[in-house]
DNA sequence: CCTGTTATAGACTTTAGGAATCCATAATAA
DNA sequence: TTATTATGGATTCCTAAAGTCTATAACAGG
């Protein structure tokens, strides 16, 4: 089990965004080069950030990507939950409907990490990268 | 990002161990069959618990697996690292080192969920279960 | 000491999904 | 109109999970 490599291109993405300068939008080229992977590949994953409502895009000549809301409105779960999706960690085979006590246990830690990681803006760690 | 199915079936085989009678074992072919799954495939998961120390094995005629703890004392993470790993879930492609902001609070997500499920006796749902 | 029973191990095949590339198309600023 | 940029689909490549097969080791019972 593990969070996918596209995941781990969307949060540096994201973080670069943070510090760019808000005016221009950034391109996916400029972004590909520093995070050291193809633009296509990475387009990919900015669309669905798109879609997701975290970043907006513009195409055309200077277009590129800026961020959609606040830094301080955007957690971690955003993002992961824009490229991992929502579904759940387990699923069985057979569903023996809600009352199994299993995935009641599963979903439940699930919660539990999710509820911090909807806590962690990414403002909080863009400002401490800053301060260094 | 999601648990593999031997997690899954690694879950199920517990639970059963631990409604099934103490003093006889309970062989894989018996397991297999309630699962609905290969007695070979199965046998490789049985493995990795006896591995972990979870459960231990008999073999020749009358043999199979019980528990090796009380049911009090081994936890859902337990059986859950036994079959997954204890890997992080998540590594980048390049380390910058124990500072890396993005990292700890990726696993500090995790650590939370594991938290949980460290609590989570297999003793907690089997109770429940037998209640009904 | 045999024999049937059971777990363990390794090699192997198949399957599914992630990772990445290529190319065609749409949108838009200059 | 043109250069620039994002979007989309099709396609290939690769790795790990999922599952099978077969051989071997350990052991209880007679
Ligand atoms: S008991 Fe729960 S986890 Fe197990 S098969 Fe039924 S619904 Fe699925
Ligand atoms: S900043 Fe952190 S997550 Fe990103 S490449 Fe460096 S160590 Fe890895």
């Amino acid at each position: 089990m593990k969070y996918s490599q596209a995941t781990d291109y969307a949060l540096h993405a994201m973080l670069y965004l943070v510090t760019a300068a808000p005016d221009k939008p950034v391109g996916v080229q400029l972004l590909a080069e520093k995070l050291g992977v193809s633009q296509t590949y990475l387009s990919k994953m900015m669309t669905k950030l798109v879609k997701a409502g975290l970043i907006q895009s513009a195409t055309g000549a200077n277009g590129g990507y800026r961020l959609r809301r606040k830094q301080e409105d955007i957690s971690f779960l955003d993002i992961i939950h824009a490229i991992e999706g929502t579904a759940s960690l387990f699923e069985c085979s057979m569903d023996h409907g809600s009352e199994c006590l299993i995935q009641q246990v599963v979903m439940e830690s699930e919660r539990q990490m999710e509820q911090y990681l909807g806590n962690k803006k990414i403002a909080d760690v863009a400002k401490l990268m800053q301060a260094k």
